[in-house]
DNA sequence: ATCCTTTCTGTATCCGTTTTCGGAAACTTT
DNA sequence: AAAGTTTCCGAAAACGGATACAGAAAGGAT
């Protein structure tokens, strides 16, 4: 209403300008506005109108710089289109503000050099705690560099997060949300197997990424333990992603006819890409072939596909109570693994004979 | 390195500690650290290395307080699992990221007192423009409030952003990226009257919804422009969401065969959701519904739907850059309209009579 | 009425930077 | 060698809010 055509520039209103409107003192004000003290309802009307009437806004920097915690949470994201990436971002920024704290975001695009410096910059913020989300490349001196930013944050009583990759070590102060890779590719795989399927085209090895490695581990265990023997050449290496799902396929197909009767796809988005290519080929899911996917997430429903659950939003979540939980207190910080299960939907047939 | 294992709390190290190390004042160590000055190399080095032997970070909150602009820049989200939000976001860290800013995020689950309240917390943190992006249901107190942060914001240098959504009014300094809603609607309806289809379903009218409203308004005038009559019965309500296409889809098939032709689903997600409903009906796209849909975004590419090309990462992008350009100077603040077009996939055919 | 609590408020300092202003040192030029 | 330029550096004052400490006011008990 005010203040409705300020000059460019201006500064905003300070809490000493509401001091002197409401005739008290500036830690008067402080204490009534962040609920530090009950003060006499008289004096707490005069200085809440006093605000009102300046359209006063605290400055959160000066605030944080005063002292008290920055009431921020970091999240270090490979992307946030992919839709693995995006729940988890979304589940972390919900228990944010449910927490109170604001949330800041930066993506790296899956470039460890990108990662440090992103770490760097939210350590620059004093956020309260720093998630680190996806898979990288790490070598030794990212792991080194990461596990000093480790180190200082938990010395400023803040906390480092690792969601979905391996530990950085034992004498790490970082917390730790994994989840069961292995066994929801083991459990995928099985249920292959046991429709009938025994040349089970695996999409998406990607060798150095924990999560690629966790699922094609758990394919392979799956295998040996129906007593099938591992052929190299059913696993396709490519990224986690629609194109590179349609890009395997579409290749394979092009070089001859199927010689494999399921596919296990990493993820749902090289199971979408897929899905694609064989219709494109006129070869039909789970008429022609069956599939099972991993993530419970789009575009699975779409295509009716049979896939591993995992509580993506959910990751973000505890990721953030516990980092702030146990910012305070030293001691191990927590390291949860979280199971999965399988969807069943309307992509898998028993193999005809 | 060093300080290796730092007790719980210990502060950080600042500016002061690094100025006595390298034994020269901390405006020195300011000016080098932050480039303003060109100091002696000896000098220069001296600090770079006490810098790197004490793990200085600097302090942004201090920094921002003592008069540089806080480098940060906030974009208010409905949500960032959909996939036409999770892109404008991207866009949005991407180019915040290329112009040395750090991207604040919140979500608001299209509640208007949501958006209210983080376009305030954004205020707090001298955010440099505050981005808000995707349809609310706008009462006259929120625009008024709205009005009012976009005054506030203005006067101290910041910049209110509004994506896909109707101006607040004449004389608000607001950046305004829209697209063209109408148009898009209107060319992908008129792809389906060309092929001979009148009946077309229109799946997802909002009234209240700038998007909704703008397609539902394109897609009466191309029918009228074919001369053909308005059937409010082919005007489904609904969300756009995935499972408000499956439902609304679902509802219609089960009360009868189908009374239409075609499909125009006011985005992609319900595009999905629909066709996945029709899928259990028996019924296939193309073969016997046409479909068309709206945003370019998965799940059309596994669906294989002729959709509406949208610039969704360049909207973020825009927004960022018209809004830092035009911080500065005072002036009519920029407005833009983004354009349209098709994208043709394989899911239109024409009608057999 | 006096003393003791309890409740409320004000003064002044500090948080970690940037930046203005002035001074010293190092070169140039004559 | 003196004067005039540059170039580099330091002291100190902000920036806006929280809070320790002390003091005033109000309320209760004697």
């Amino acid at each position: 209403m005010r203040r409705a055509s300020q000059p460019e520039g201006s500064r905003r209103s300070t809490i000493r300008e509401v001091a002197a409107l409401a005739g008290v003192s500036v830690a008067t004000v402080s204490r009534i506005l962040t609920g530090t003290y009950p003060a006499s309802p008289a004096t707490r009307a005069r200085v809440l109108r006093a605000a009102e009437e300046l359209d006063y806004v605290a400055n959160a920097h000066a605030r944080s710089l005063a002292g008290t915690a920055s009431r921020s949470v970091a999240i270090v994201i490979n992307s946030v289109i992919s839709p693995h990436y995006a729940h988890v971002a979304q589940g972390v920024e919900a228990q944010a503000t449910a927490e109170g704290r604001l949330c800041l975001i930066g993506t790296t695009g899956g470039d460890p050099k990108r990662e440090l410096a992103m770490v760097k910059h939210m350590r620059e913020q004093n956020a309260e705690a720093v998630i680190l989300v996806g898979n990288v490349v790490a070598d030794d001196d990212y792991r080194d560099r990461m596990r000093q930013y480790a180190q200082a944050l938990s010395a400023v009583g803040s906390r480092l997060v690792l969601c979905g990759r391996r530990p950085l070590g034992p004498d790490v102060p970082a917390v730790v949300v994994e989840y069961d890779n292995a066994g929801g590719a083991f459990a995928a795989t099985s249920h292959l197997l046991s429709a009938g399927h025994e040349r089970i085209l695996f999409l998406g090895r990607r060798p150095g990424y924990t999560t690629a490695e966790g699922r094609l581990d758990g394919y392979r265990k799956a295998l040996t333990a129906y007593g099938l023997p591992l052929d190299p050449g059913l696993e396709v290496e490519g990224m986690m992603e629609w194109n590179e799902g349609y890009r395997m396929m579409k290749q394979r197909l092009l070089a001859g006819p199927p010689d494999f009767t399921a596919v296990f796809a990493i993820n749902d988005l090289i199971a979408g890409g897929a899905h694609r290519a064989m219709a494109e080929h006129g070869i039909q899911v789970p008429r022609d072939v069956s599939m099972v996917g991993f993530d419970d997430l789009p575009p699975s429903p779409d295509i009716g596909l049979t896939t591993v659950h995992l509580p993506h939003e959910e990751i973000g979540r505890i990721a953030v109570r516990l980092a702030l939980e146990h910012a305070g207190q030293g001691g191990e910080p927590p390291h949860v693994v979280l199971g999965t299960h399988l969807v069943i939907r309307d992509s898998v047939r028993p193999r005809v004979q």
